[in-house]
DNA sequence: CACATATTATTGTCCGACAATCAGACAGGC
DNA sequence: GCCTGTCTGATTGTCGGACAATAATATGTG
């Protein structure tokens, strides 16, 4: 019958009130936020209060620190941060590697055919590096991971698309930890992923969208061949891999 | 030549180590926390430590008050406090309505597939009545648009694919505000959408997948076509819709 | 101007305090 | 028995003040 009337403690206004102005671009990205004093004294609140609203912002990566810096800058969320917290939730809900491996399916060819369109020079060139790198390093499994993963992430770097870019990031994250037992235990997968990134390359550089989506939504499905081969069961849960930036 | 060996103050050290516990099931959902005066005592910090730790737990979902309680409680991100913080990232890198579209264009059919493929009659069911919604209800525009949404939120759950409706939730949100200009702008908007949704039902109805995905990937492209009628610049910035939970 | 040094400002952390209020116990009235 | 009011203790939200460590800045010196 009533609505429960709202109370917000003052952490949460402050905190919600600085939001706001870095949202409305009223706090600009690089600026240096006031001191916490100046805060307090603006706001008409303790300092601690004012703390509390920060280590909130902290978080959802609206302000950072530079490296072995004091002071709070205005910043933009990182595809790190953005990333983080998605895959922790995911974590957190029993996601399978199923589907992850299908999310992948649904969104890369996609993001394939974006590249292929609108890639730069130098996009490109990020992207054959990445593929001649996972070819190169034949030896190390974990680096041939990250290789797999920076080559996914140039892929959506070129489709200048930012939703792309940090779609990607929590989906790669939660890949790599099977892939990694893929690569270890397949003995053909370094080889189908060589050549899967090849013809990706060369569609990205022809411009043939087609061609690339093609190819993307091959080498997604070698993935799930490999978790078969590999002895992976589908409905195992993503690991809950702890390092979030 | 060395790394800067790693300082983190205690609040970080704090939320790390209860984020960890969290992470590893071993404090489970719905379990309440320690009280604060408790957790001070076993971390060896001051109250005050203790709390700058919880407000960042609190501002990434894992943590948790019960309405007009005072305990906090570990909670799972829901897919409010995941999406606000994706489509608050998103609108600060000044991401374009194209860019939403794009990837809506990518993952919709992706979603539909699955949903076809696996839906419940249960799912089925808040589908089509999320459809019969949108269709009955003409008059208020707001409405229609939350009627869209809550049609592709449907289609997300029925996948049961976590990762789907995770994904979808900021791109929703980013879309609602254009959605509104189209509907209000375009005569066709909602007979359009109405005839896509209606087909979709029904192949999400017979199991039939590959329906489901070529009448998703209509009704997207529709979506641009709104956009170029209703006279929105593709090139347009999504909003800053500030409503984060 | 470059570089070392002193000063100041700012953050991280602590302590103690108190009002508001939530949770639970407890009793009284229908 | 169930609802209502009252009491008590525990817990959170907020405050004020304090201090060490150190980053930021000013100052002097070659």
């Amino acid at each position: 019958m009533f609505d429960p009337l709202g109370y917000a403690p003052a952490y949460l206004r402050v905190s919600e009130a600085i939001r706001d102005r870095i949202l409305r671009r009223d706090l600009k990205e690089g600026q240096a936020l006031p001191t916490e004093t100046e805060l307090a004294r603006q706001f008409e609140v303790n300092r601690s209060t004012v703390r509390e609203a920060l280590r909130k912002l902290e978080s959802s990566g609206l302000l950072g620190r530079r490296a072995g810096g004091k002071r709070l800058y205005v910043t933009r969320p990182t595809r790190e941060s953005v990333g983080g917290g998605l895959s922790q939730a995911l974590a957190l809900h029993e996601t399978r590697v199923v589907d992850v491996w299908e999310a992948l399916q649904a969104v890369q060819p996609g993001i394939a055919q974006a590249a292929a369109l609108r890639r730069t020079p130098a996009a490109l060139e990020r992207l054959a590096a990445a593929a001649r790198r996972f070819a190169g390093r034949r030896a190390d499994r974990d680096h041939a991971v990250e290789d797999v993963a920076d080559f996914f992430n140039a892929l959506g770097e070129a489709s200048d698309n930012l939703v792309f870019v940090l779609l990607n990031e929590p989906l790669l994250r939660l890949l790599k930890p099977s892939l990694a037992v893929i690569i270890d235990r397949v003995a053909q997968a370094r080889g189908r992923i060589e050549t899967a990134q090849k013809h990706i390359v060369n569609a990205v550089a022809a411009k043939d969208s087609e061609t690339a989506a093609a190819w993307m939504t091959r080498h997604v499905r070698d993935f799930r061949r490999g978790y078969e081969v590999a002895g992976i069961p589908l409905s195992s849960e993503v690991g809950q891999d702890l390092d979030v930036a």
